[in-house]
DNA sequence: TTGAAAGCGCTAACAC
DNA sequence: GTGTTAGCGCTTTCAA
């Protein structure tokens, strides 16, 4: 088994108390002594039992992530992912590790990694969450961090994309490009992302007097099936829209295959911009213009965020929106 | 804070040591005060705490997952995501937890997790290892599972998938199309997964005596990006192949770029398939032909035998292979 | 069937 | 500066 602390005060003739100092550099012990505690430290490959530091210490140097395994960040769009490396890779300079859940509770009490004091902190990611829980665990005192989430009654910290700005760019550019009929796909308006991006829509067609022209569906997921079904419902419908402007990339993919199905092309007889800027987007024909979102950034964010909140439990809530990028290809109709 | 044992302890008047004698469902308590022990702690809502329990039991219900950040799976090919998730639902229902490590350490005393004694396990991912990282993980006595890799000298428990028998199914399938002059497109051959895909299509090749016109490239990774320049590299070079085996979809993907960069149309000009079945092989146009694989049972495979090696560290060592699907799309020919 | 006591490895309060 | 002591919450002997 690995050494102990006593393993190197034994050696050294000394106490585990003066071990200990020594290696977590606390005053108190002289600077020859510590070097040579951390000498026979290294010697002996030493590193502390987190069980047993955790027990003392009260903290266990882990954050929780939560996502629910049903989201599609899991399948087609892996939209959670890069964040939770990013995340990794920002806690791991702090010496914090990541533990996963993706059972997706309803209820803090129930989150046994909580329960059993396994972290000291929580990112919570997507929108998808059950609100009761997410509401809980904020209000329980444990650090938390929200990502593409946020509570109408509750103060909380929270990483989000700049869901409207990106919204209005993405319509705004269709409307450039002369089209009147723009509609909207989007996913389910209890999500904060979706209203956003329905309300960067709105402002954007209402902000050229378009009021009139409006069109939007909202479907209960933002995959490549609903995307392809309400495109679907849009082209058979009595307003065929000339543009879309899709809540998500996977959303668009499925419009492009609705198009398609009408014997239809993209963009000459629909133009189309998304939104997420997945890696497929520039691989895909004709190629996706969407709004790029700083997933890695977004992650780094909500890691340093948590890390703060521990160090500081007291600090007033944050909100932080990062904002995104239009990325022009041609599925909207430029050359 | 949480309940402990001495709070159901005092509340009822006896020891903490028949309240986890109670809990945790060892002889010597009577039926009845097990039950009022059950009782109490449900009312307090109690957990065990994890960092006292592994103090004592040396053990942490924690798993480690090790990947290296770089690694593909995290960006355009979410390759390993499917595996992590497939993972954390089979351990949840053994109470484990899954810890992750993307450090891309190049040695097992310099992973953090297991030298501070935070995993009882660990799941190597990927064939993108260190080596020298993995024999010495694999010889140090901790209970170890890879995925996707093998070591040439050294016995492990690892899950593969089976790689030459799909690739035999996906060039012979090239081949029944009437294919005489199939190209393979590779990842490096010191990956098994890319030896094992390289050998399935030299079987398929040389099965009919096609010994001449194999052609095959491997590149360093395998991305959209490879796949197109070593796709590029064949269309024109001296024979240019009518038919390509992709070591993955990112490369069949990549592959398909570079026939339209060519002006040539698929799959009239040039039949392809790939390997892995990633979402979108569906949503591409013309759709891929691919070789399915079974990420999620992989996953839940490696799960439980990390599970039995905890429980039993001395049984041998146990190499699965999991079988692949052919899915026939459009980008092979058929219609 | 139950309790008392020891101890896992570490940190922190208090002596000296 | 350094040692002594106690204790974090739990499990596990050993007694009774």
């Amino acid at each position: 088994m690995s050494a102990t602390t006593n393993d190197i005060a034994r050696k050294l003739n000394i106490s585990n108390a003066t071990v200990s100092r020594a290696l977590n550099d606390r005053p108190g012990v002289s600077n020859e002594l510590r070097q040579k505690v951390i000498n026979v430290a290294n010697e002996l490959g030493f590193a502390p039992n987190m069980a047993a530091r955790s027990l003392v210490t009260a903290r266990t140097q882990t954050i929780g992530f939560v996502i629910r395994s049903f989201d599609q960040p899991f399948s087609s769009d892996p939209f959670y992912f890069p964040m939770l490396t990013a995340i990794e890779l920002e806690l791991v300079l702090h010496d914090y590790h990541v533990m996963l859940d993706t059972s997706g509770s309803d209820n803090v009490s129930h989150l046994r990694m909580v329960k059993q004091n396994r972290v000291d902190g929580l990112i919570l990611a997507g929108p998808n969450l059950n609100l009761q829980f997410v509401t809980s665990i904020c209000n329980s005192g444990l650090p938390t961090v929200l990502i593409d989430n946020k509570l109408k009654h509750t103060k909380a910290n929270t990483i989000l994309t700049d869901d409207k700005g990106g919204a209005l760019d993405a319509t705004q550019h269709l409307l450039q490009h002369g089209h009147r009929a723009v509609a909207h796909i989007g996913g389910p308006l209890e999500w904060v992302s979706s209203r956003q991006r329905y309300a960067g829509y709105c402002e954007a067609m209402q902000g050229v007097g378009l009021n009139q022209q409006m069109q939007s569906i909202h479907t209960e997921a933002t995959t490549i099936a609903t995307g392809e079904a309400a495109t679907m419902a849009l082209l058979t419908g009595p307003n065929p829209p000339t543009a879309i402007f899709a809540a998500n990339d996977a959303m668009a993919v499925g419009a492009m295959r609705a198009v398609s199905t009408q014997g239809l092309s993209l963009p000459n007889d629909l133009a189309l911009v998304g939104f997420d800027n997945i890696d497929l987007a520039d691989h895909i024909t004709p190629s996706l213009t969407t709004i790029r979102i700083f997933k890695e950034q977004i992650g780094q964010l909500a890691a340093r965020r948590i890390i703060d909140l521990i160090a500081d439990t007291t600090s007033a809530p944050v909100e932080t929106i990062v904002s995104t990028e239009l990325v022009i290809r041609r599925s909207c109709g430029c050359s």
